[in-house]
DNA sequence: GCATGATCATGC
DNA sequence: GCATGATCATGC
């Protein structure tokens, strides 16, 4: 292959690149022409880290070596790719979370923005996105995306939260607390666990070893970045925040709290007079959808919100405080569950707990207070609404919810799983259509399928 | 009023 | 048609 760009510019990098898009690196880089047994051998390959230093050598033909400066160092731009899925015709998303570089706590420690790793490094990404497919060798991988993404080119809206989430990470870490970071602290840039094995730890600022971690975009922010790029403004999810109100020198986070501000203490009657014209106060979904029109949005979806993979939950609260509810999570797999490992376990280990990414997750709560006992009829009162991610004690308890769970399924007991007696946090309980929809356990019971739930006794603690 | 089991309404 | 978030029902 003849080298058809220019390495030292951006733009001659992205040119090249974008004739990757709806071919695959067999077809592009041209095998047939020039016989090459490596190519051959590398091509035939499976897994995501061979297509990625497929497009390095064969197309790029760069080798990069350092880890502390971009990829095509001279132009300052990094070289990513990443896999994406198709959900169905003209549905996109991001398979996973894009890992952004080993964070060292000490260095960075004594970094602004512009000096961080995060920021010399990926300033300006080269993004090459492959439709993902298991059965496929590398070299016949589909690529639908190749694009630079050039921080100062991002919309104002999505600046201001990956500059507030680094701001986060980097308090922390200065700190001495990178041993307590978590992806639920942060909105679209995250700090990832980088090994799968529990054992390995880095030095932080001060005594305490911490988990090894990398800067990432969130899959959902980058499930944002791919619909921009393949969809475009047709499936454009609402916003929350105003071009304008991005402008202010306000937190993401209080600038939404804020919507609310002017409705806290009004009944639900008065708010839907406010916000609610053509909704139907019968739904499931009524206090939700009430509370999306605070934020100023019309539809299902709060784009900010899908893209931090933040979950909005309404809560009614009845007169002496205790939630209505308690509050459910989706449905686990019997069979699924028991391959999970949660942070921590020894060995290699299969996919991470469903459970555990979801409590690591950032919610945001709409407390509503009932007059009385909450029940039909009964008067409603906008309380509060907060950001909230679950600390790091409580997510320990949540844990063992999830162990002993994990060990009574695998003891054939899964008729027997943890009531909301035995933890502070959580609990496991039915989640179905109603007691004929049940899942397979890998001891072949069919059993009614289930989901864990946090305690409403928690749940009253952690608004109050 | 709590613990537990069961089910609903909607969007995708 | 099912996953998801939310809610209802019953026995003690």
């Amino acid at each position: 292959m003849e080298l058809k760009y220019d390495q030292t510019s951006p733009q001659s990098i992205e040119t090249f690149g974008k004739r990757l898009i709806d071919g695959t690196l067999r077809t592009v880089i041209g095998v047939k022409k020039i016989p090459n047994p490596e190519l051959e051998r590398r091509i035939s390959a499976h897994g995501r880290g061979s297509f990625g230093e497929l497009v390095e050598t064969f197309y790029y033909d760069i080798h990069p070596g350092n880890d502390s400066v971009p990829d095509f160092t001279e132009a300052g731009v990094e070289l990513k790719t990443t896999p994406i899925k198709q959900i169905r015709s003209a549905r996109y998303s991001a398979k996973e979370r894009l890992v952004l570089g080993l964070i060292n706590y000490r260095e960075e420690a004594k970094r602004s923005f512009q000096t961080s790793s995060f920021f010399t490094k990926n300033e300006r990404l080269m993004i090459i996105s492959y439709l993902h497919d298991k059965g496929v060798v590398v070299g016949d991988l589909i690529v639908k995306i190749a694009k630079l993404v050039e921080y100062e080119k991002l919309p104002l809206e999505d600046r201001k939260i990956i500059h507030g989430d680094w701001e986060k990470i980097i308090e922390k870490i200065r700190a001495g607390k990178a041993h307590e970071l978590s992806e639920g602290d942060t909105l679209y840039l995250g700090a990832c666990t980088k090994s799968s094995d529990s054992s390995v730890m880095r030095t932080q600022v001060g005594d305490i070893p911490a988990k090894p971690r990398a800067y990432s975009f969130k899959s959902g922010y980058m499930t944002e970045l791919v619909r921009r790029e393949l969809e475009g403004e047709a499936s454009e999810d609402e916003r929350a925040l105003k071009p304008s109100e991005a402008g202010q020198p306000m937190s993401f986070e209080d600038l939404i709290i804020k919507k609310f501000q002017p409705l806290i203490g009004k009944t639900v009657e008065e708010i839907h007079a406010f916000v609610g014209k053509g909704l139907n106060d019968m739904t499931k979904d009524y206090h939700a959808a009430l509370a999306r029109r605070m934020m100023g949005v019309k539809g299902a979806r709060v784009m900010e919100f899908d893209a931090a993979e933040i979950s909005m939950k309404t809560i009614q609260l009845r007169k002496d405080g205790m939630p209505k509810e308690h509050m459910s999570f989706p449905a686990f797999k019997y069979k699924e569950i028991v391959q999970q490992v949660w942070d921590g376990d020894e060995g290699p280990g299969g996919a991470r707990a469903a459970f555990q990414e979801q409590v690591e997750k950032r919610f945001f709560f709409v407390i509503y207070q009932c007059g009385g006992d909450c029940k039909r009829g009964d008067q409603r009162r906008l309380k509060k609404v907060m950001f909230w991610s679950m600390p790091f004690d409580d997510r320990r308890e949540a844990e063992k919810t999830w162990r002993k769970t994990v060990r009574q399924i695998k003891a054939g007991r899964a008729d027997d799983l943890p009531g909301v007696k035995e933890n502070r946090v959580a609990h496991v309980r039915p989640h179905a259509r109603d007691s004929s929809d049940t899942d397979e356990t890998p001891d072949k019971q069919h059993l009614v399928k289930k989901c864990f739930w946090l305690n409403q006794a928690y749940l009253k603690e952690v608004v109050k």
